[in-house]
DNA sequence: CTTAAATCTACACTTGACGTCAAGTTAACT
DNA sequence: AGTTAACTTGACGTCAAGTGTAGATTTAAG
């Protein structure tokens, strides 16, 4: 059998907390691929991916239990996945925001290299009086 | 002398509640234009345009807190700014963050596109199986 | 076999970003 | 002048996303 870790292992490697782990746990977001007879959670190398793609999604902006939703999209064979309309609507949903999310972002770069331009010129300037 | 609005007009205008006003201003965001005898709040039209770009730099993912420290670049003459390299430390640390939140978000979308895709697919199949 | 390190559950606390409620003050309308 | 609407502050509540701590248990190491 392939080679289980404990969750000090997998917060160190995920980089997150061993109370984060138990925390998305009890959200949902993920469940050690093993629990024996006393109780500690051992887990997987699948562990350590769902863990990396929720990070991402939370850099884009998702509530954990929006992650919660389509977490499964992404490590499930898709074909067992329950609602497929509901999943596919909150896809869509997010496929909107992340549009809006670009070109908002693609105009705050502009603004950004404006400032910094100004900035540097102001600098010049001050240094060269 | 130009029109000068209360709080209920600009948090209407702006769409953010009059308490949520309050605390931008403890929080050092936003300042009335006046405020006379009774402790009444007067806002100018920029008070808008400076919680308008506070809503754009939240949905960047910005903290309040971060905010605050850029948001004077946007509305106050330049010349009058200290610390110029430390404002430009901080823009120059956003963009990166912008940059790799652009090539984040564009990988996001095609993951997003091809899950809808294949959930599509799977809804047709399922429909006439 | 004992001890130290890791983990368990459960509950409480924190932080950021507000919202609610209440009592009091001021301004606007009639 | 009186009523109503808008505003004030302060204290407290809430929700998400965790963090901290305690006491018990368990596993691993010497």
């Amino acid at each position: 059998m392939l080679p289980l870790m404990q969750i000090g292992e997998l917060s160190e490697r995920a980089g997150v907390s061993h109370r984060t782990i138990h925390y998305y746990e009890r959200l949902g977001l993920l469940q050690p691929a093993e629990r024996e007879g006393a109780g500690y959670r051992y887990y997987d190398e699948m562990a350590l991916k769902r863990l990396e793609k929720i990070a991402a999604l939370k850099r884009l902006g998702l509530s954990l239990d929006e992650i919660a939703m389509v977490i499964d999209l992404y490590f499930k064979d898709a074909t067992g996945i329950e609602g497929k309309e509901k999943v596919l609507e909150i896809l869509r949903g997010q496929l909107a925001r992340a549009d809006a999310q670009l070109v908002e972002l693609q105009a705050f770069k502009r603004d950004l290299e404006a400032n910094i331009e100004r900035m540097q010129y102001l600098i010049a300037e001050a240094r060269q009086g």
